[in-house]
DNA sequence: ACGTGTGAACCGATTCACAGCA
DNA sequence: TGCTGTGAATCGGTTCACACGT
């Protein structure tokens, strides 16, 4: 049992956190499919990663295989959905609902990983007291009470760039720990938040990048 | 002027690509608020990257910059959009409209990159011969012929993760050559063919890691 | 003097190679 | 024997330090 998360020596990298996520996901496709022992050589042929690179990923928070025969799929899930701490329900804030905020909440693809988006927070009045497939759509002005009310700790942001910082700015004061940030400006945050941008232009002017340039 | 994409001999990384992107529209942002003249230095303030590493990602294609001075920002942003080839519009194709794929049309973010989603395929027929803003869902029985004949060479996958490597084959026979993907699964394709993975869902469960363990 | 451009040094993540255990 | 778990080696990307041009 190796913890390598003691304050201050980490070992592992974010990837080794999104890998994690991922391999959690086709982990429950594979035990789905009615599979109960895998090893990491036969996991691998799913994902983008070497068996080498799984069970290191593992190996920083503990040995859940067995040597000779391999990983004990519902087990391992378990295990996975704890060290992620995505082992209960999730409620988490969107702010900003402009088209992106709209396609968001209609996407709804979180759901079925156990988050929800509970609690929307918009400027314009005319959104206000509105509501969306059974969410309240609130007014910003009352943003910082209710997310500090119920303790909310993840936000999304959705809002236009020009507001993205101010907003982050609330969001922290109100007592939110990690941003996933749509607004494609850098948002200074103090250290004790994570922040995490995703942006789908650069994803596609990079892909026309390679898509064009390879030969 | 250095070349370093010459065939087999390239030094810079696919996140160099993605960062140029990024410098691209903050450089517009700079533009637009009556900037001509910017030192790596100042630029870097609006970024997630140090003035070398801004200066390096450029040198790989050359030197935009004049010593002691900075950057002319509309040069600039003439050069990377060159060297990324997004100085012209790309039309793409889209495959598979459930809620992702609706959300993503109505989002609409991509437009004022130049970048138009102008082909939707789907395999339900009863979306066949629809239109969405302006825009005609074919069926997908079209999809290689349509693609083909018009040359497009990116497509964003929204399908359902059981029938995405499907979709990308018959993709990579109509002679698609990078592919932004939503589903969730390993798509195995041809070197020439570049594939970038958008999953929402692991930015969320990382960040619900680092957001609740950090102290 | 000032800020760019870049080889060299550094550092962190991945991969290797093998010890350890069922 | 087979596959996990992991210190050591390797590799690649970032940062440093400084030469160069204006």
């Amino acid at each position: 049992m190796n913890l390598n998360n003691i304050k201050g020596k980490k070992t592992f990298s974010t990837e080794t956190i999104k890998r994690l996520s991922l391999y959690l996901r086709n982990l429950k496709r594979i035990r789905d499919s009615g599979i109960n022992i895998i090893s990491s050589d036969q996991i691998s042929q799913f994902l983008e990663a070497t068996p080498v690179q799984f069970r290191k990923d593992l190996s920083y928070f503990g040995g859940f295989g067995k040597r000779g025969v391999g990983y004990n799929v519902e087990r391992l899930i378990k295990e996975i959905e704890s060290i992620l701490g995505v082992n209960k329900e999730w409620k988490i804030a969107m702010v900003g609902l402009g088209k992106l905020g709209t396609a968001l909440l209609g996407f709804d693809g979180f759901s079925k990983f156990n988050i929800k988006i509970v609690y929307v927070f918009d400027s314009s009045t005319d959104k206000t007291e509105n509501v969306k497939k059974g969410i309240k759509i609130e007014h910003i002005s009352n943003m910082k009470e209710v997310i500090k009310k119920n303790s909310i700790k993840i936000a999304i942001i959705s809002t236009p760039p020009d507001v993205a910082q101010h907003t982050a700015n609330e969001l922290v004061a109100a007592g939110i720990t990690g941003v996933l940030n749509f607004a494609p400006i850098l948002l200074k945050v103090p250290d004790h938040v994570s922040v995490s941008n995703v942006d789908m232009a650069c994803e596609l002017e990079s892909l026309i990048f390679f898509a064009t340039k390879k030969n």
